[in-house]
This record gives C-alpha cells, sequence and structure tokens, in this order.
DNA sequence: CCATATCCGTAACTATGTGTACGGATAAAC
DNA sequence: GTTTATCCGTACACATAGTTACGGATATGG
C-alpha cells in the first residue's frame, strides 16, 4: 500500500477508534470493531499496531504532536511573551478537554497496566509543557513564593476539568465557556507573579 | 445475617473490590473474583448490590459520605474559617488522591455508561463542596474579580492531579508533599482573594 | 425445636474480546 | 507479465466476564 493510502487508512482507523471508545469505553473498544468501522482488516491492525494497547498509544503520541503543532502554529515571532500565553490558553485548553483527548485519556484510567498513561503523560513532558515553560520563561515574573509558575498557570488553566470530562460529570465545554476560563486563569495568574 | 456481620461482610466486599480495582483495572475486576476475595458469594453480591455498576455505585457514595465526614471531624468550633481551612486542605487533598477515591475514578473512566461518573460527581457536590463553600463564605473576601472562591480552592489545591493518578502518571503523593501543595494552595488562594 | 430467610459454592447460559492463522485478492515493484 | 508483499475477510483457539439458577448449609427468629 502506498504511503499516502495508508496514511488514510492510518487516520480511518484512528477515528474509528475514537468513536468506538467515545461510545463503548475502552473494554468495549475492541480490535475487531474497529477494523470494521474502518474498512480495514483484524489482521492489519495487529500488523500496524502490535496489539490493542499499542495501537491506542500511538493514538496518545499522535494527539500530544497535533496539540503541539497546532501550539506552534498559532504563535507567531512578533507576540510578547504574555500575547502568545493569551492566544494559546484558550486553544490548549480546548484541545486538552476536546472528545479525543478526553477519550484516550478513559482509555488510560481502563487500561491496568499504566503504559498508555505513560505515553500520554509523555506526550505532555515532551511536546507541550515544554513550549509554555519557553514563554513563560520570557516573562518578566516578579515573584512566585517559590511556586513553580509553568505549573501554576496549568493548574489554573485545566485544574479538575479533565478527570470531570473523563469520568463523564462534565460534558464538553462551549467555545465561550473555554475562553472565559483561559481569560480568568491568566488574570489569577498575572495576579499570582506580580504581573496584574 | 446481622447487621453488624453485614457490615463486616460489606466492608470485606469493597476493600476486595479496592484491591482488584487498583490490580486489574474496572473490566478486571470481575463480580466472581471480588466475592471469592471477600469470602463472600457471587449470589450475594448480585442480592445486596443489584449487579457491578451497582456495587461501584455504592462504593462511590460510602466515599463520598466518608471523605465529609473525617472532615467534619477535623472541625472544631473555636477554629476561625482560615485556619478550618488549613486544617482540612491536606486532609481533603490527601483523600481525593488516595488509592481508593483514584480507583473509583478509573472505574468511573472505564464505565461507558456514565453513571458511575455521575454517583462520583453527585458525592463531591453534595459531601464536599458545601462544607468548603460554606468555610469559604465565612471569609472576610474582599474581591474575587468574579470568580468562585470555592471552585478557586479547589482548582488550586487539586488541579490535574487527580486525572495524572487515574491515568497512572503519578504515583502516590507523600504526607509531606500534601501538606506542601495544600500550604502553597492556600498562599495562592489567599493572594487571589484580597487576604494576603 | 422448627420454620423461614439468606448465604454459599458451583453450574449454566450467554456473550464477547485478544490475538493468530489462512487462503484468496489486490497492489506494487521490477 | 510476473513475482513479491500486503491487505482482507473469516475462522479458530483460548480466555474471561456478567448474570441467573439451584440445592445444600447456615443463621435467625419465634
Amino acid at each position: 500500500m502506498r504511503d499516502d493510502k495508508k496514511q488514510d487508512k492510518h487516520e480511518a482507523i484512528t477515528t474509528a477508534a475514537y468513536a468506538l471508545l467515545a461510545d463503548k469505553g475502552y473494554a468495549g473498544a475492541s480490535m475487531l470493531s474497529i477494523a470494521k468501522a474502518a474498512k480495514a482488516s483484524n489482521e492489519t491492525l495487529y500488523r500496524w499496531y502490535g496489539d490493542k494497547r499499542g495501537l491506542f498509544e500511538a493514538m496518545a503520541r499522535d494527539n500530544a504532536q497535533g496539540i503541539r503543532h497546532r501550539l506552534e502554529q498559532a504563535l507567531s515571532d512578533d507576540q510578547d511573551a504574555m500575547q502568545a500565553l493569551e492566544q494559546i490558553a484558550p486553544l490548549l485548553l480546548s484541545m486538552l478537554l476536546d472528545d479525543r483527548a478526553i477519550s484516550l485519556n478513559r482509555a488510560a484510567a481502563a487500561d491496568p497496566s499504566g503504559e498508555l498513561g505513560a505515553a500520554i503523560s509523555a506526550g505532555g513532558r515532551d511536546e507541550i509543557v515544554p513550549l509554555i515553560r519557553s514563554l513563560i520563561s520570557r516573562l518578566a515574573i516578579k515573584d512566585t513564593d517559590g511556586l513553580n509558575p509553568t505549573d501554576l498557570f496549568v493548574t489554573l488553566l485545566v485544574g479538575d476539568l479533565q478527570i470531570k470530562r473523563a469520568i463523564g460529570a462534565l460534558p464538553q465545554l462551549s467555545q465561550e465557556q473555554v475562553t472565559q476560563r483561559a481569560r480568568e486563569a491568566l488574570i489569577s495568574f498575572r495576579k499570582l507573579v506580580g504581573l496584574a
């Protein structure tokens, strides 16, 4: 299969996997049902991904790379650091809480091995946090009372929304709610780091 | 069976369920394996709890009630509100992140129906948040820039620790780490609500 | 002591998932 | 056109889970 056709099939497979994950949970998102929905075969899934967890780990890496890529695209060279944070805060929040990211978190919570969770965590650590930290390090922060400003920023932005979404206690946020939350997080963040 | 013996058996069942949940995930924590580990029978579990999800919902309610009860016990009448918050912040954080609470979150994330998540969320809303809100309403808060101080407090205290714990990306925090995090949350909280 | 209710251990029924294997079909490279 | 590699659809082996049913054992109340 040519690379572009293979890429299309990979896309169909992961799209099917996300839909089944959202609808039936990790246990109910069987490899056979994913293959059928993607119009691929069982044998192909095992050949490409190794096993069920291998498929979901690939999806987690794709998702983290996609988030970093979109954050990078949203930045431009002529913004100052605070403008850049204002730019990406709602975007980051939106992506961390969208159905795909949440479905992956649910799969990781259901996976007893912990390996899928490790893949998601590595995605955050390797792809997203460095970008945030880099922006925050350009701010003229005066005082943080010994707190880590990157962690503080993420805490204020995301808080417990991911776990609420993952357990189904919170529906998808509207774009307005996302924007509002991001704005409030930045107000609090500025106050706490002495930039208000 | 007498009530106290039944209570003992209920305790054995839920203890077994937590252990299997932590070890094998929600799917692997089968009703048969829980019954065996609790030295009860399959038929008894179905008679008492209805079905698998009924068992875990009962555990979620028990857990929320237990958290509220321990918080109430930690408070005394002669503390002012800030002292009371300082008292319960590390305790609340510790309980929200302990293995039992996290196991329930993982079960809820794995449950495609959303009902287990609804039970956990109701526990938070009905048992824990009112207590926090009541304490915070006694504070002489000057200004919150339109933010909800109860939500802010919980955001600063818990942040994304629950989802990290649920996906296995973070081990159990030590008591020292819990205390430190609670202290930092309260410093930030005071600053943000004009009590610093 | 007897009657009743409940628990226990196991079997049975139904269902589904993971992962491998296989022969035919198709795509791709030479 | 031929050879090789890969995909597809299906079958298969193995395993396990949710839930109900049943007869004997035990606990409880009168």
